[in-house]
RNA sequence: GCCACUGUGGUGGAAUUGGUAGACACGAGGGACUCAAAAUCCCUUUUUCGCAAGAAAGUAUCGGUUCGAGUCCGAUCAGUGGUACCA
């Protein structure tokens, strides 16, 4: 054993023990005690991030230290290959988005072996891999034929320089990216899945889920925001148009004072043809940001349009106004505007002098306007009096029974939008024929493939430019026909990929079969930001997936970890804010190891982490004194003096249990790594005090190896390697030691009126009654107490004493 | 704006079920070793007062519940993530 810890020859002599061990072949034929560790797999930017170091080594974590309880563990790693930054890359350095991703995978691949991730790659997938994707447009054709895909026109980020749609993220101040022009909305027919139709389904299955957080259940119950309202019908005073507007609060009916229709509605757009200064408005609010925030945000603006509608049960006359915070896809595009009781009506009524009307009175005093809760109805006619709760069941009744209005179901859940007009993305395989009919692309045709050849300057749709690809000939009836042109949603191939990575090589079908026993995943580990999006896509595959009959579990994901991110600068890493880290300088100046301690140690693993790399070296320093000790232990002379064994053993005991929870029931990796410098440093002392037998040391140090193995396994490897070869490659985790348990003394603390004030040592075997007067007689308690008069006393066993004196 | 989370020493964090606030580290200060440095080791380190024993204050802010609150409740402030085309 050498004398001094180097990282990075222990490191690449491990790693390369590691891969010669060969793979077990069809290793998930046998699903017997198997545990799937899924980590997100990550885009292929370039170089890996701190984010993901942490990402993976937390499920490294779970993989190796659920192995050394002896379960099957499978861990894949692959590439969520296609997206928006291969693309923005082919524009600004001129390369193919194919062959710079190919070559950041290769990179990042190498990264990932470098920390000693121990994944399945014989299982590794690219989803820009025509073998991955011709199973998503298979499937596809599958929903498409059960009627679950549709199209509809739908408003997009446009950028009217360059010819082309706008992610969010590419407009920067309502102006384009890259061409500065300011952006428009524009309304172009798009691809859609009816997540809706599974949206109750959804919701009710999160109860399922008691291996995830409560805050993204809660998060994606949010999202789906399943609410009971009533749709309500006010008549046009011009014409028999019905402006429908849907409201939970059908008990603030009476304090309509407005309705407010989105710039889209067909009301205002007929307006528009006659009236310049509505064409003005809707022109001045048709080039904002696509976005749900961005419509939250945006200072509130209307136009009246001089017409009114009837209210449905007074049947006052109410002004119709065109707002420009009215979102189109949610709900009917119309709003009826309450102002006492909503805020944003509040603001609006405000600035433009509409009547605020108050309907609902607090129970116990006047509140402010907008009051929100719900209370007793005033100025309501025939409702007054009645509170909120009755008044909502009693107006539905009335609507529904005057057939004003239905009661619904509303979600704010919508459908889920899946072309992207981009080329970097798995072609939609549908073709239309000049009559423009939509066919699907027959089953042997696919995989549809990209075209290599494509002009990627920034400008258009590439797909759409690319006459040679476009242009086809229907396999049906032989007629000229045009490809989609349109790509998915990066998010469509991340939604199955821990189903295809039981399977990737498989030609003849998505997965087989009987690789059914290793679904769901067991741990599932990613950031906190795929709460929603990511995991809610995910789930609703399955269900698909399961309604095809291809799996038979209700939910992809059994257990959650969802990780904190790294920040940088007070924010999220990326590529886009320049703020990254790279793991390679750390890595090349204290080993894999090093990384790897100090992001477990610095942080609980689901709280951000704010990133400094001065902490960095007190995990370096930590290693080294371990490497140092079993130098030590290994190679000084024999002490037979047993003495303080025992008491050595039931240190070493604690700290077995205390990590044992830490690690694998609170996933609390930070307080582990404590606990175990903690056992080091007495072991440390002791040794060199010579207070412990040589034989216990060999024991003690073994111990720690094993603890740490799962978070540091290089070292551990070596140490263990040392002291007990056998068991260097497969560890088992440690069980605690026989000890002699002794007379426990424990120390509980006095309190006088909840204030600490003395502590006492004492037996845990004492009676209740003795361990009272033992405080009472405490020389410091009696001073307190002197003659006063004991109120109350708490008596909490082996914990502490409160007197509460007058 | 809305939804979720977070807020504790100079810094990262600990306190697991309402019961000793600051474990374990980083940094800083002092010391040992050394010709010197690096490395290593030892001591001190929440703040204020005090030579000390000790006392008081203290977990974003304000208030509440409780014998007892970092932990529970209400309000406020700040930060982070998400907000449907970044992934």
């Amino acid at each position: 054993m050498n004398k001094d810890y180097h990282p990075s020859s222990i490191e690449k002599a491990v790693q390369s023990i590691w891969r010669k061990t060969e793979p077990e072949k069809n290793k998930l034929l046998n699903s017997k005690n198997k545990y799937y560790v899924l980590s997100m797999f990550p885009y292929p930017s370039g170089k890996l991030h701190i984010g993901h170091v942490r990402n993976y080594t937390i499920g490294d974590v779970i993989s190796r230290s659920n192995k050394m309880l002896g379960k099957n563990v499978f861990q894949p790693m692959g590439w969520d290959a296609f997206g928006l930054p291969a693309e923005n890359a082919a524009i600004k350095n001129n390369v193919h988005p194919e062959e710079w991703t190919k070559k950041n995978i290769n990179h990042m691949r190498e990264q990932l072996q470098n920390i000693g991730i121990l994944y399945d790659w014989q299982n590794e997938l690219s989803t820009a891999d025509p073998e991955y994707f011709h199973w998503e447009q298979w499937f596809f054709i599958k929903l498409l034929k059960k009627g679950l895909v549709y199209r509809k026109l739908s408003e997009v980020n446009w950028d009217p320089v360059d010819q082309t749609v706008l992610a969010n993220e590419q407009v920067i101040d309502g102006k384009g990216w890259r061409s500065g022009a300011k952006v428009e909305r524009k309304e172009i027919p798009q691809w859609f899945l009816k997540i809706t139709e599974y949206a109750d389904v959804l919701l009710n299955d999160l109860d399922k889920l008691s291996g995830w957080p409560e805050s993204v259940k809660l998060m994606q119950k949010n999202w789906i925001g399943k609410s009971k309202g009533l749709n309500i019908n006010f008549k046009s005073c011009n014409n028999d148009y019905l402006y429908t507007a849907f409201t939970t609060r059908p008990d603030t009916i009476f304090g309509v004072s407005f309705i407010a229709i989105s710039i889209n509605h067909p009301t205002a757009k007929s307006l528009s043809e006659s009236n310049k200064y509505i064409k003005e408005f809707i022109k001045k609010y048709q080039s904002s940001k696509v976005s749900e925030e961005a419509m939250a945000k945006i200072d509130k603006d209307g136009i009246f349009t001089d017409q009114y509608c009837y209210h449905p049960i007074t049947k006052k006359k109410i002004p119709i106004w065109i707002a420009n915070y009215i979102v189109d896809g949610y709900g009917t595009g119309v709003v009826m505007g309450v102002p006492a009781h909503d805020t944003r009506d509040y603001e609006f009524a405000n600035q433009f002098n509409l009547e605020i009307t108050r309907v609902i009175e607090s129970e116990n005093k006047k509140s402010d306007l907008p009051f929100l809760d719900q209370g007793t109805l005033i100025n309501s006619d025939m409702f007054n009096g009645v509170n909120s709760q009755e008044a909502l069941n009693k107006i539905s009744e009335y609507f529904v029974k005057n057939k004003l209005g239905e009661e619904v179901t509303s979600f704010r859940l919508r459908d889920w939008g899946i072309s992207r007009q981009r080329y970097w993305g798995c072609p939609i395989p549908v073709y239309y024929l000049d009559d423009g009919t939509v066919h699907p692309v027959p089953e042997e045709d696919l995989p549809i493939k990209l075209p290599k050849d494509v002009d990627l300057s920034g400008e258009g749709n590439p797909l759409d430019k690319n006459e040679k690809w476009k242009n086809i000939i229907c396999p049906r009836t032989g007629k000229r026909a045009t490809r989609e042109t349109d790509t998915f949603d990066t998010f469509f191939e991340s939604s199955w990929y821990y189903l295809r990575f039981l399977d990737p090589n498989n030609k003849d079908e998505i997965f087989d079969k009987k690789l059914k026993p290793w679904l769901p995943v067991d741990q599932y580990v990613g950031g906190i930001e795929h709460a929603i999006l990511h995991l809610l896509y995910a789930r609703f595959f399955f269900k698909l997936l399961k309604d095809e009959g291809l799996v038979d579990n209700d939910e992809p994901f059994n257990a959650l970890l969802s990780q904190g991110m790294v920040l940088k600068d007070g924010a999220k890493m990326s590529k886009s804010k320049g703020n990254t880290v790279d793991p390679d300088m750390i890595i090349n100046k204290y080993g894999a190891d090093t990384i790897r301690f100090f992001i477990l140690f610095a942080a609980p693993p689901e709280q951000n982490l704010e990133w400094s790399d001065s902490a960095i070296e007190g995990g370096y320093k930590f290693l080294k004194r371990f490497w140092k000790l079993s130098y030590l232990i290994k190679t000084s002379h024999k002490n037979e003096d047993t003495s303080n064994d025992n008491n050595i053993l039931i240190k070493t005991n604690n700290i077995i249990n205390k990590v044992t929870t830490d690690i694998f029931e609170r996933k609390s990796y930070n307080t582990a790594i404590a606990a175990i410098m903690e056992l080091l440093n007495f072991i440390s002392k002791n040794f060199e005090a010579k207070t412990m037998s040589s034989h216990t040391a060999t024991k003690s140090i073994e111990t720690i190896a094993k603890l740490l193995y799962p978070i540091t396994p290089h070292i551990c490897y070596a140490v263990l390697s040392e002291f007990n070869e056998d068991q260097a490659l497969n560890p088992v985790w440690p069980e605690i030691f026989d000890t002699v348990d002794e007379n426990q003394e424990v120390q509980i603390i006095i309190q006088i009126n909840g204030k600490l004030r003395s502590r006492v040592d004492i037996n845990t075997k004492l009676r209740k009654e003795d361990v009272i007067k033992l405080a009472k007689d405490d020389s410091k308690v009696q001073e307190y107490i002197n003659d006063k008069e004991i109120v109350k006393l708490i008596y909490v066993p082996n914990k502490l004493i409160n007197f509460v004196i007058k």
